[in-house]
DNA sequence: CAGTATCCCTTATGATACTG
DNA sequence: CAGTATCATAAGGGATACTG
């Protein structure tokens, strides 16, 4: 239930509504083109089934997304007064990129890592055969952390677990350059250059590899946040 | 303390900070130029002092605003990250303007009415005499609401007590007709043709109350949600 | 897959009183 | 004025198991 200001200030009704924890999240899958309940969940890998439901309801009553069942599916869609909130999405997305604090090692999570690089992968400059990808990502306080993208004609999908496949491109990296790379906060081909991110394979593959990978749509955005990452 | 969501998503790494409870409000009256602790409890007044000391404090360690202390005093000030809100704040207003749910007797709190008033009078344009507004604001749910905006010189100040001094215009209206008309839903100048606010006091004064009184900002944003505001 | 239902528990918050 | 200190409470949220 929404706790209320008790204001009929607009910024007031706006905030009460969309500054609980995890509804502007939840929004931005919505806006990125999530339409059912479990791809919203893979977006925001750490929110529990009942919070979720309990924040599309919220939505819905708000009129921001219209619910429609489909068979025993749902199809979670915004309305204009949900897709009014792009650019304020956006813009808060961009100050964070900006601005945010530094990345613990507990943010460093491969899940949201996987989930975000499977919608931006450039399909059409990809070879036209399928193709697996393997990441192997080291952190110093976890074990290492493997996910796949499985690219199947035009489709990518995010693999969590091993798929079973033979794998086209082996990735080694620590997640905290990988991530920064991701972000912008690095340049990605130095890296490899310099050999802190290290791709296997068949060198046709592996010498397109940074072409396919599109980063972040934020690491456009240069970092202005004064810590220790500025450094790097 | 603020509640991680353990995600370097920069959009999570913003929201883990603005989207707590009252600090987007507290970030706004920041961007209105509020410096003093007082002067940003009044534009929240339903804060608790000790939860306002706990944002301001998040807000400084971020790096969003400095604190000064200035003998006794203590000013605060947005940095150019605090500054970069702006647009973000300003868009959300502006969405709550348009798609906020309706306002509910108990948001229509006189003393943020007050508040904004004092900063939205056209001085330059009142007489150059000092002037007393009192407003009576009835509410069917609540006792008759008072307050006054003195104007000294240039200065504008707002009064939830009576301040003992002479009116010069007393404004009488249902608060619900007067917060609409302050939020441009309704029109000021017919509510006081149609005798639903009423403006009692030497015509040379009230015949131009409607100009001195500039509307909330966000007045010119029409509103779209579809409640029942809609058919007034 | 697409959610619901429980249950426990931390903790954020509101209220109040107090101090320099 | 400009906060700090204390405290009790509600409830938001996480984890998990379960259902159609």
């Amino acid at each position: 239930m929404k706790r209320s200001y008790g204001q009929y200030c607009p910024l007031a009704l706006a905030a009460e509504l969309l500054c609980q924890r995890w509804t502007i999240l939840v929004v931005s899958r919505l806006i990125d083109g999530c339409t059912s309940f479990s791809a919203i969940q893979r977006g925001v890998p750490s929110i529990s089934p009942s919070l979720l439901s309990a924040r599309l309801k919220e939505l819905e009553q708000a009129g921001l997304i219209t619910r429609q069942r489909k068979g025993s599916n749902a199809r979670y869609q915004l309305t204009q007064c949900g897709a009014d909130l792009e650019p304020i999405v956006m813009g808060l997305a961009v100050w964070g990129q900006h601005w945010g604090r530094d990345m613990e090692w507990e943010d460093l999570d491969p899940a949201f890592l996987a989930w975000s690089m499977h919608l931006r992968m450039d399909v059409q400059n990809m070879p036209a055969e399928d193709l697996v990808l393997e990441f192997a990502l080291s952190s110093p306080v976890s074990n290492l952390e493997r996910f796949w993208l499985v690219k199947s004609g035009d489709n990518i999908e995010m693999c969590m677990k091993d798929p079973g496949l033979d794998s086209s491109l082996l990735v080694e990296a620590d997640i905290r350059v990988f991530i920064e790379a991701w972000r912008g906060i690095r340049n990605l081909k130095d890296e490899i250059s310099a050999g802190t991110i290290v791709v296997h394979g068949p060198r046709r593959l592996s010498r397109e590899f940074p072409q396919w990978l599109m980063l972040s749509a934020l690491a456009k955005y240069p970092r202005k946040h004064p810590g220790i990452e500025r450094a790097c």
